[in-house]
DNA sequence: CCCCCGTTTTTTATACATAAGAAACATATG
DNA sequence: CATATGTTTCTTATGTATAAAAAACGGGGG
């Protein structure tokens, strides 16, 4: 009953990987594709075999060799790859983001379960992991409550991030002159101003170049529960503004700005100016947030 | 498949509230003890027939009468109250803290299902709750990771919690005179007092009285992270120490003092004095948490 | 002896089944 | 008609089943 959506994915790699090389070429070994791939030999085998199948490949005695390259389509569609429970993770952020669920909803296992179409135990693994973001509780022996993606939830939030991106940003300026740090923060800065000269092209690529911001700071005096809200705030960024476009660019702009200055100050090695780039970051932040909430 | 766990924790909980009424006088109505018990009307219902079968009440058209006392060993065994899940929740923490499990440990869900008389959908559903805690981490496709009950899981728990009670320390000792919290201090003041001039006898009661002076402090500015952290803390210490003997009395002692320390300095409304106690609190018992640990 | 591949065993992801418990509905009684 | 009990329906907690994926085992060739 389990979905082959690994297999699928792998196969889809396995179509880029194919990609690279020449007709006629050889195949590396099970085990080294094992590695590229990042699934078990079990699973190569069986998309070696599809390969085979499909006439992409031709099984000698202890060999592979490419007999054509394949064509696009032979992809699986992207939905395939995705395991269920992944599934349920957009259905029900779609399903809590678009508005059916206003604050104190009761969440009802069985009902998302029939919503989503899938079984039961996955909505109930799916909401024990959600939990720890902070939006819904528990209640003995009955569902859930959904709390709401409300105001409070991001004022909440926000004193958090900002206590603990204070302390992050203060303990690297805090690192020494010769750590490879400041070369990376470097090359963040020439990222930004990148992305920053392309804006209106390239705006919907600031997600990604934030979070990897955040976490490089974060890293350099890792703490696992800071690392663990990170997720939490990458997934309200995510999925929030995956439903709230309004002023993306605009929005997205200012950031790049900010984390500019932010990074100038971190560079300058000067506490004051540090906590005052920080600060204004994270107000921007979440004024922005709440705006969009409200 | 489902325990009756609730059924007989009821039923055990009605013993108790039968032997606060004389023979002869009527049971409130299915509803009040409903309300008394924390339970469905179901419950309510099968516990009252319960009753009824062991002679214990008289169900008469619309009332029940007490026709004697129900004696202690009609109690149900303590472990036939608790849910599965919790059960599965005491074996886990056994395990772990026993020893049998070193940092880097593969955990195998099969495995401990088997170990632990339970089925795999239970254990599956617990460690996915329990990775909050930070002592886990699951790999794709492949069972979890123990990562060990370590100093630097003591250290990052450590540098959290102080933020966090520093925050809440500073926000309390803001608070105006006419506040009730500073009523509830005094109250707690003297809970520690009372714990203490009897501290031989008695010092194993600190750890509740410890959570609820953390939890009263953290209260006045609430914050669902932070919380939710105190989740954390309060598993270490309720399981660690209860693994841990060591010392106990001596150890809590000396938190008692911290306290009072902590609870004048609020008292002064002096942010150098209550940084101080705060701290020195904090890193007395990050002290003795690591010491604990080697 | 180390890597490669074929085979077998074990484990995980997911579906489904069911008793216990909660909630909703219906009826009775003061 | 409001509150209490009797009855029915729905939901959760927990167990079992199974295909997919991972891991372990084993023989053969360089």
């Amino acid at each position: 009953m389990r979905t082959d959506t690994t297999f699928k994915r792998a196969f889809n790699d396995m179509i880029d990987i194919i990609g690279t090389l020449d007709l006629g070429a050889e195949l590396p070994s099970e085990n080294a594709l094992r590695t590229q791939l990042g699934v078990s030999r079990t699973t190569v085998r069986k998309v070696l075999a599809g390969m085979s199948a499909r006439g992409i490949i031709i099984s000698e005695a202890h060999k592979r060799i490419i007999r054509e390259q394949p064509r696009q389509k032979e992809r699986y569609p992207k939905k395939e790859t995705l395991a269920i429970s992944e599934q349920v993770e957009t259905s029900f952020m779609e399903w809590m983001l678009r508005g059916d669920a206003c604050p104190g909803t009761e969440i009802n296992e069985t009902e998302l379960a029939r919503k989503f179409g899938v079984a039961t135990t996955i909505v109930r693994e799916f909401l024990n992991r959600f939990q720890k973001y902070g939006l819904i509780e528990k209640r003995q022996n009955a569902g859930w409550v959904f709390k709401g993606f409300t105001a409070s939830f991001a004022l909440e939030l926000f004193e958090i991030r900002e206590m603990f991106e204070m302390r992050s940003a203060r303990l690297f300026a805090a690192l020494p002159d010769g750590s490879p740090v400041w070369k990376q923060i470097q090359s963040m800065r020439a990222a930004h101003l990148e992305l920053l000269a392309d804006i209106d092209a390239r705006f919907q690529d600031f997600s990604e170049l934030d979070s990897r911001f955040h976490r490089l700071i974060t890293a350099v005096a890792p703490n696992r529960f800071i690392e663990s809200f990170q997720d939490v705030i990458t997934m309200v960024f995510h999925y929030h503004y995956q439903w709230n476009k309004r002023d993306e660019r605009a929005r997205n702009e200012v950031a790049i700005r900010e984390h500019l200055a932010l990074i100038e100050a971190l560079e300058s090695r000067n506490i004051a100016l540090i906590d005052r780039a920080c600060r204004l970051h994270l107000t921007s932040a979440r004024e922005t947030l709440l705006h969009s909430i409200a």
